[in-house]
DNA sequence: ATTGCCT
């Protein structure tokens, strides 16, 4: 508590130095916000001029004893923002109404940042997954727009409208491109009835209709994905250009600011008009900023920008509210019946009268082709008569990734918005910003690629004050790297689910739940396309041998799971130039290719399911792109050879010295500053060191 | 080899 104290009277200081904003001022006016916790009505802006000198820690503590006992409140009603016409009528409106938006009272980072953003500042601004992020840019940003005389929207909707495809005033970038087709659904609420135009610019839709669109209706505000985005301002031949842009959103901003975007994001900005000559503000909204990121955002936002944060520093930025929790597998195999486990489990409370919602999952899965097998199993195992009059009978089963069409994509993501209960499958493409109404849980199968991968994913439960709850589901060769990668986290071990520990070489009587779940997926999993397999044990090849202890280790798990789980007589070929690139050898347990055989065949021969049945369809092609296939399709089946007899295949589970624990892994702080993400700027601190008695077990 | 992102 000590560290959040001092937190907390640093940044109100420094704050109070800081000219009076309209906020601060409407703050003491107004009742206090009622805080459902503490923990979230503290919060902290400061000022991050690189000038501004560094506070000692002996004067952050007598800041703290002076600050501390006035709590400003810092939360007001929408309907306040109305006051000396801060915010247009209208956009209040479109919030406050019943029949609309239907919002009453600001979150923190709403309130925090509105008056810095309508004043012009330049901002980065950091708050918890589900606070409200996009509504917080998305209003001053609309109102600017009404601001700039020179925009004109009395004429909209009339022939004579003087809106046109470089009218763009504000332009917002999102890592996906369902993040983007969100946040513009979300704009256009709050924007309408104003006169502005919102439209969207992502990739997986028809380029030509959407310039025709916007050369015809015009827009003000431009929200799209980094490739789409590039491409139209970069062809003069669209027609469509910035040269009034004053504002830039980056949401999602440390992701959009990581190697595999900024290059992407600093080509959009030099397409942008120059800044010195057409005033620009900079917005990055997220819930994550690692330390390594800050550099970025240093070089791209004005020196004297404002850093508004109300994650606190020795707060681990996922919600208390949402209780996670840690399964040990047994082997890769035993994730699928686990989390059939798991729904399973719930649905037999909420019959057994318990007052739970409806199961609704989403499982996040570390490779694309992983999902599509996961899914098809379970639809599979869907069709089965039982299932469908259990009580799991109503479940959606869906699944999302980026190489599906996006016309698969969006209805995903919409049937999954609607559903009551199911699970959606999915890859990290969800991973970040994307509202699902009532998710009851998140599940996380194998170590996310990092810390705030996982965070984020995390992040689509307990939205908007409701209650989730958060699943790790994780081969025991992965704790290393786990705690290694995602650092300190309030995860409490969980033994509750059987399948998980399950030795599924073993075979199983369906008069035991346990049994019959298993069989269940196994049997769901034999009926899956053999192809899919193969490229789901390659897409894990990579996550795993990055994963696990050992090499040799992440190889067992897989040949494990791919002849066990996925019931399949051979493993897949690795070709000898992989092999090298991958750093595996002979010894590892791969089973190399023939590099010229396989080139001359192409691609693989399909093998034995052993237990494929006709009848069903095999999941196969509902719409992938590109066959799903990126590039080299390699993978073959290894010809010959052992057939199909599970002996040669160590079995995974060696847990030596491994102990299971308690289950006291619950929230507590340390003193120390759970703020992490300093891993390229500072040496970590070793695991053990962050850990005092009462810390995180996990 | 692994996510996402203009054709």
């Amino acid at each position: 508590m000590l560290g959040t104290v001092r937190r907390f009277g640093v940044s109100h200081a420094l704050r109070a130095t800081a000219p009076r904003s309209i906020s601060a001022r409407l703050a003491t006016q107004l009742p206090k916000w009622q805080a459902p916790s503490t923990l979230s009505s503290l919060a902290a802006t400061r000022s991050l001029h690189s000038s501004f000198p560094r506070l000692s820690a002996a004067t952050a503590q007598a800041i703290v004893e002076e600050a501390e006992p006035s709590k400003p409140a810092i939360i007001t009603e929408f309907s306040d923002l109305a006051a000396d016409n801060l915010i247009h009528n209208k956009i209040i409106k479109n919030i406050i109404q019943p029949d609309r938006m239907n919002l009453k009272t600001m979150t923190e980072v709403q309130s925090l940042t509105l008056n810095e953003i309508v004043k012009g500042d330049d901002i980065l601004a950091q708050a918890k997954t589900g606070t409200g992020k996009t509504l917080a840019f998305l209003v001053p940003t609309l109102q600017n727009i009404l601001n700039d005389p020179s925009v004109d929207v009395s004429k909209v909707g009339r022939r004579s409208a003087r809106t046109g495809p470089s009218e763009i005033r504000a332009l917002i970038i999102s890592p996906t491109r369902e993040l983007a087709e969100q946040i513009a659904v979300e704009a256009k609420k709050v924007a309408f009835g104003t006169g502005l135009i919102v439209q969207t610019a992502v990739g997986g839709t028809q380029k030509r209709a959407g310039l025709a669109k916007i050369q015809q209706e015009g827009c003000h505000l431009l929200i799209g994905t980094p490739g789409r985005l590039k491409d139209i301002l970069s062809d003069p031949w669209t027609g469509v250009s910035a040269p009034k842009l004053n504002t830039l959103i980056l949401d999602e901003a440390d992701r959009l600011l990581d190697q595999g975007f900024a290059p992407d994001v600093e080509e959009i900005q030099s397409l942008l008009p120059d800044p010195t000559k057409v005033d620009r503000q900079t917005l990055m909204f997220s819930a994550t900023v690692p330390r390594e990121v800050m550099q970025m955002v240093r070089q791209t936002l004005k020196p004297d920008f404002k850093h508004v944060n109300t994650v606190r520093e020795d707060e681990v930025p996922t919600h208390h509210r949402v209780p996670q929790k840690l399964v040990y597998t047994r082997g890769l195999e035993n994730s699928l019946p686990a989390l059939l486990e798991l729904a399973q489990n719930w649905q037999k409370r909420r019959d057994n009268g318990e007052e739970l919602r409806p199961f609704k999952a989403i499982a996040y899965f570390n490779s694309t082709a992983e999902t599509k097998v996961s899914a098809d199993a379970f639809n599979n195992i869907a069709r089965s008569s039982e299932f469908r009059h259990s009580s799991l009978g109503n479940m959606r089963l869906l699944e999302i990734n980026s190489r599906l069409t996006q016309a698969l994509r969006t209805r995903s993501a919409d049937n999954f918005r609607k559903a009551r209960e199911g699970i959606l499958f999915s890859s990290d493409v969800t991973a970040r910003g994307m509202d699902f109404p009532d998710v009851t849980h998140v599940v996380q199968i194998g170590v996310p690629r990092d810390r705030e991968t996982y965070i984020h994913r995390l992040g689509r439960t307990g939205r908007a004050g409701k209650e989730g709850e958060g699943w790790l589901f994780m081969h025991r060769a992965e704790q290393d790297v786990y705690r290694k990668r995602l650092g300190r986290l309030p995860l409490a071990l969980d033994t509750s689910l059987e399948s998980a520990d399950a030795d599924l070489s073993q075979t199983f009587s369906n008069d035991t739940s346990v049994g019959k779940i298993v069989n269940q997926v196994t049997e769901g999993l034999s009926q899956c396309d053999g192809a899919t397999k193969v490229k789901s044990y390659m897409g894990q090849l990579g996550t795993t041998t990055g994963n696990f202890n050992s090499k040799k280790e992440a190889i067992q798990a897989l040949n494990q799971m791919f002849t066990v789980g996925y019931n399949m007589q051979s493993l897949p070929e690795i070709s000898p130039r992989l092999m090298q690139q991958m750093g595996l050898n002979r010894i590892d347990g791969v089973s190399m290719g023939n590099g010229s055989r396989q080139r001359r065949e192409g691609g693989f021969s399909r093998g034995g399911d052993r237990g494929s049945r006709g009848g069903f369809s095999r999941g196969g092609d509902r719409g992938e792109r590109d066959g799903f296939s990126r590039g080299g399709d390699r993978g073959g089946f290894s010809r010959g050879g052992d057939r199909g007899e599970r002996s040669g295949f160590s079995r995974g589970g060696d847990r030596g010295g491994f102990s299971r624990g308690g289950d006291r892994g619950s929230f507590t702080r340390g003193g120390d500053r759970g703020d992490r993400g300093d891993r390229s700027s500072r040496p970590r601190r070793s695991f053990d060191d962050s850990f005092g008695d009462d810390s995180f077990r996990f």
